[in-house]
DNA sequence: TGTACATCAGTGAACGCGCGTTCACTGATGTAC
DNA sequence: TGTACATCAGTGAACGCGCGTTCACTGATGTAC
């Protein structure tokens, strides 16, 4: 039966925020329209009265999970960049990040697979790695010319630690992986100095 | 017909050799038993005299990919750990690495599939990522017991400069994240100082 | 404001395709004598 | 060494299942009067 308009934008809203999970979760290839409809207490009939396709509801979704992170660091810099970039090393290298891929990092659980799925949301992983560059940037902003550089270095020492640390698999491995990570010159330049030094 | 047992051992050869490369190109999920066979020139029906299943494939495959790397490291090691290690890192942070994915490090295309694919392929992973590790810590050995810390370090540098670049998909941005690697400290500890040093 | 009709969100059956796996068959290879 | 038979690598049709997508239908919502 037809649903009120606000019954229906809450309906997209929850495949949204489901797909973003379950794909983080279990990789695009490993969820289905049937699945996400079921977590969100419908069945899969309806899917289309919403999204095109597939691929439509993986583009949306994987935009939709690193507008979070961009939320995310926007919220927190308002205590200042370095503050906010010090809380996102903190949350990323931890045990609860590599626990819970449904609410990580995208590009970590899904960037490998960018370039396969389809022209849309190889378009989605571009933009979204750009933002979360640009914003990183702003934290490295007194270092001039080489604040994009510390960014990117910053952004791939990160995403490297968590791929390898699930590709190890065994936890005293990823224990050891974070801890490396945590250690590393430009990681401690955030998490050990005072703010705004 | 009947193949000579030459002949059978250099189909189950190739059947890995290719199955190694598509599957580091396309992911686990986008390629099949017959794309596999095909590429070999044969037909789906014999894949099941050398294999038991497409996911024992795809752990021989894994595992094939990373003794490739090993054994590289192995033979370049005799001109000293820390000249192979550097050859290494050359290698992993050029645009030839990005473009060609099925040659490449495994860590990198399949890492983040590692835990859906079943536990044997996860097995497979996990061992090859600390045989890696274990070969870079001997390319420290003088930095006594931060060797292994700092091989963590420089791996999940690497990956994720190439998860990242390949997520980025802009040319221009991926020679940007290339570059800032290549300026890393712990990277340029290696490429830039003598040999030995 | 009340009424009649059009719209459309969600249901569940059905379709079609791809893919992993099985199987009967072929004929060259390997082996026992 | 030669012969007869068993083995088995590879073929191609077929099976079965999952999944993306479509569709006729339902009944509450939205809207025109």
């Amino acid at each position: 039966m037809r649903r009120s308009k606000q019954a229906t934008a809450e309906s997209r809203q929850a495949i949204l925020d489901v797909a973003s999970r379950l794909f983080r979760e279990h990789g695009f290839d490993g969820v289905g329209i049937a699945d996400v409809m079921a977590a969100c207490g419908m069945t899969h009939g309806g899917f289309y009265r919403h999204f095109t396709s597939k691929e439509a509801l993986a583009a949306a979704a994987i935009a939709h999970a690193f507008q979070e992170k961009v939320d995310l660091l926007q919220a927190e810099g308002r205590m200042g960049p370095r503050d906010a970039v010090r809380v996102y090393i903190g949350d990323y290298l931890s045990r609860g990040h590599l626990a819970q891929p449904q609410l990580g990092c995208p590009i970590a659980t899904l960037g490998s697979q960018a370039a396969h799925a389809g022209p849309s949301i190889a378009q989605v992983f571009s933009a979204g790695t750009e933002q979360l560059i640009n914003m990183l940037s702003a934290a490295f902003g007194d270092e001039g010319p080489d604040a994009r550089p510390s960014a990117l270095r910053l952004l791939s020492t990160l995403v490297g630690a968590l791929v390898m640390a699930r590709a190890a698999g065994s936890s005293d491995l990823q224990d050891e992986i974070l801890n490396a990570m945590r250690a590393d010159p430009l990681v401690r330049g955030f998490t050990a100095l005072p703010p705004q030094a």
